[in-house]
Parts: C-alpha cells; sequence; structure tokens
DNA sequence: ATTAAAATTTAGACGAAACTAAACTTTTTT
DNA sequence: AAAAAAGTTTAGTTTCGTCTAAATTTTAAT
C-alpha cells in the first residue's frame, strides 16, 4: 500500500510521540505538527481506517503493528538521507533536517538499499539517533546525560536530546559533536552548570540546560 | 514562489512538447501526462495566472521566461539525480527515470548545487541529455540518428531517442550505451536495418526502429 | 456533586487536483 | 457552404487535507 505525504508525517510524528508517551493525545499532535487539533482528528479517523492505528475517540490513538512497521521504515529513510548529506554532501548537521523530511517520501524500497549500501551501512545518523535495519531493527539510544555524569569519567558524546537547529548550532561553535572524548572538571552548584574538558581544548563551560540535551556513553 | 508536484510536472512536460512544437495543445498534454484534456485545461488556467504560461483557449499554451526557468531548473535535479542513482548507486540506465521523477522535486537549492559538486559537475545525465547548470543553460544534443549515419563511418552513441525501458533494456542487452564507438558495416535495402560493429564484439544486427532512436555523433 | 476548564469532535466550508458528461469551437470533409 | 469530426472547455462531482466555529465529552476545581 502506498500512503501520502501527510499520512506518513503523521505515522512518524505518532512514533515519536509515543516513544515518550503510551497514549498519544489530539493535542500534542496538533501541536507537534503544527495543525489544528481538529484536522488531526480527520486524519486519525482515516489512518484507523487504514488500520495502521487504534484510535479511541476522545481517549488518543496508538499505532498497530503495521503503523509502527511503516513509522520505522520513514524514519530508515530519514536518518539515512541525513548521513548522506552530512558525509557526502558536506552539510553541516544543523542543515539537514528539513531536506530529509522530503527526501523520506520518495517510494523506492530499491533505491534505500541501495543508498544504504553506498554509505556503508551506517548505523547512526549524524545526531547519533540509530538507523533502523530494513527489518525495522535498531538498537537502542544511551540515555545517560552529561548533566547525569560523574565527574572526572571520561565519557563520549553519543548523541542529542532534540534536532532543533538552535542546540545543533551552538555545540558545532563549541566544537562538541558525537563522538567527542571529553569528563566533566568541576560542577558548580549554584546554576548547575558543568565545567568540561575535551583534550587540546582549553576547558569550557556548559549551561546545565546545555548539558541535559547532551548524551554520553562513559569510556 | 513553490509549486505543487503537479504543476511542476506540467511544466515539465510542457517544456519537453514545445522543443519539437512551438504550440502546445490540450490534448498533446493530456496524452503525455496520462490524465484527461479536461483536467489540463483546468490547471492551464492555473498555471496561467501563475504567470509560468501563456495560455489562448482553443489554441495552445507556451511557456513565459519565468515557466522556461522552471522548467530546466526540474530538468537539471530530473538528470543529476539519474547520474547520481546510475554513477553512485549502480542502477541500471533503465531503472533510474521513475525514481529521479520523485526526486526532482525536493525543493533544496543548496542540496542540488552540493550534489553538482559532489558529481563533479556532469554535463550528461545516464541516456546522454544534457544537464543544465545552475543558470539553465545546456548543451544542446546531437541530432543525427544511427540510421541516418553513412556506412563505414566511425561514430560514438551520444544520446537515445526516449527514456522508454523497453529501449534502454533491448540497448542494455546488446551492450550499447552513451560512448559506445561503432560503425556501420552494411545497410539492407530490404527492411532498413543495419549490420554493426562494435570493437571486440561480433557483427550485430539492428531494426530500422531502433537505429533511428540512437543518436551518434560521426568521430 | 456541581461547576468550570480543558480537550476533543462534529459540522460546514474551502482550495487543489482529479474525474465524467455535456456543451461549445475549430478544423476537416463532403 | 453545410455537415461531420476532432479538439477543447464548462459544469458538476469527488477525494484529500486543511480551516473555523460550535457542540460535546472528559477532567479538574470548588
Ligand atoms: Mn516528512
Ligand atoms: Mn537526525
Ligand atoms: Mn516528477
Ligand atoms: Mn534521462
Amino acid at each position: 500500500m502506498n500512503f501520502s505525504i501527510a499520512e506518513e508525517n503523521y505515522i512518524k510524528a505518532i512514533w515519536r510521540l509515543q516513544q515518550s508517551d503510551a497514549n498519544v493525545t489530539t493535542n500534542e499532535l496538533a501541536a507537534e505538527l503544527q495543525t489544528k487539533p481538529a484536522s488531526v482528528t480527520d486524519m486519525l479517523k482515516r489512518l484507523s481506517e487504514k488500520k495502521l492505528l487504534n484510535y479511541a475517540p476522545y481517549y488518543g490513538v496508538k499505532l498497530t503493528a503495521d503503523g509502527k512497521k511503516l513509522a520505522l521504515s520513514i524514519i530508515r529513510k530519514h536518518r539515512l538521507w541525513e548521513y548522506f548529506l552530512v558525509e557526502k554532501l558536506q552539510f553541516n548537521w544543523d542543515a539537514v533536517h528539513d531536506i530529509a523530511e522530503e527526501l523520506e517520501h520518495v517510494s523506492s524500497p530499491e533505491l534505500i538499499e541501495r543508498l544504504d549500501a553506498f554509505l556503508g551501512y551506517p548505523k547512526a545518523d549524524p545526531h547519533g539517533d540509530p538507523i533502523p535495519d530494513s527489518k525495522g531493527r535498531m538498537t537502542s539510544i544511551s540515555n545517560l546525560t552529561l548533566q547525569q555524569l560523574p565527574e572526572a569519567q571520561p565519557a563520549i558524546v553519543t548523541g542529542v536530546g532534540d534536532q532543533s537547529s538552535s542546540l545543533l548550532e551552538l555545540l558545532r561553535q563549541k566544537n562538541i559533536g558525537i563522538g567527542t572524548k571529553l569528563e566533566i572538571k568541576q560542577r558548580h552548584a549554584f546554576d548547575g552548570s558543568v565545567e568540561i574538558k575535551i583534550r587540546n581544548q582549553p576547558l569550557i563551560n556548559l549551561s546545565e540546560q546545555l548539558a541535559k540535551n547532551i548524551l554520553v556513553k562513559p569510556q
């Protein structure tokens, strides 16, 4: 079966919200998709009709197995294209999301398998988010934030809290990216900010807000 | 300004038909786009409203300068993606058209400039069709067909008459592609077929119909 | 347990892009 | 020049995806 761009964007948004919230509501979706609750209700009925989700009026929505499969196939395309844009076309990591938002709707499965091979079967996108394989399997992402990291514990950056260009731009400016090795030298009780050290670079200070949005894996 | 996928496909089709036929008619367009004449009339009014073409009811249509510019930018995207699919993703040349038909509508200009650079600024797509540069300029394609080539005149294949997969598949099977060097050894008056020689390969026979659809440049 | 607030759905409308059937123009034939 | 054929447009529907305003239901507060 073939789905419209609007339908695919809804399914992807529902999947994302479902990660933190078992039941996804109409208002959450309207906010996520920058649209109106009434429009969401209309679309939920159509998607329910197509068996991509179970819709309980007034109580929200949950993806079916088919819905999840579709969501993961779109996420796979999105993240592979993002990887392509950064690794092959030299885009900055904060410039690729909107373009991938369009590319993810190109429908050829053959295209995406060949792209995957061409890229060398990458495991994660430029933001550290895992890329589902062709069967929809993927590794789960680290859930330890830099803010939670103990002092003097060396760690490696594995991801970011969100894809907002304000966050990504700030990190780029501070020379922090996926794979950056760092450790906390000092933690300030007053404002929750941290002094961190990256090899060959001077100490830098990160706000608590920023430290909460950097995912790390202890080394 | 931003245009819908349907609008872009109409503009591209009009451009193509305009190459052979100064004035493009409703029926021609309906056939080209696999739709109904009434639908074409509807769309022509909208595109005329948007100043992409001049529409004279009952007498057909011609692109404005803006319309031509848009057409060339879509053609540029289409052909660059086709080149990418063949050269980087190893698709056969008869498998790329439909995918490029989708990719050409991804709207980022930055994307297409970077793709062009990544590909090394190719001059022609896998079917020998010239790729317009970012300003819409392109070289014109050879207009000499293999059928018109004199006997014993060495020549190089530069393009094909159309993009149908039946033609492309047949040529692939006969080991004829862009850049193939060949010459006519004999011409059969009875059916217009030709015997051609490619280096290191046995003589092969091509029907008149096929020879008319291979573009060549004498060497 | 009522009432107030928040969330959600329904009703009715609209624009885009398609369709069929009918009407109208232009072109071709006789 | 009239009639027939071909080509094109108009009129009226349909589906998709959106919107606003009003009605309804659920949840929270008194
Ligand atoms: Mn998208
Ligand atoms: Mn990403
Ligand atoms: Mn297209
Ligand atoms: Mn081509």
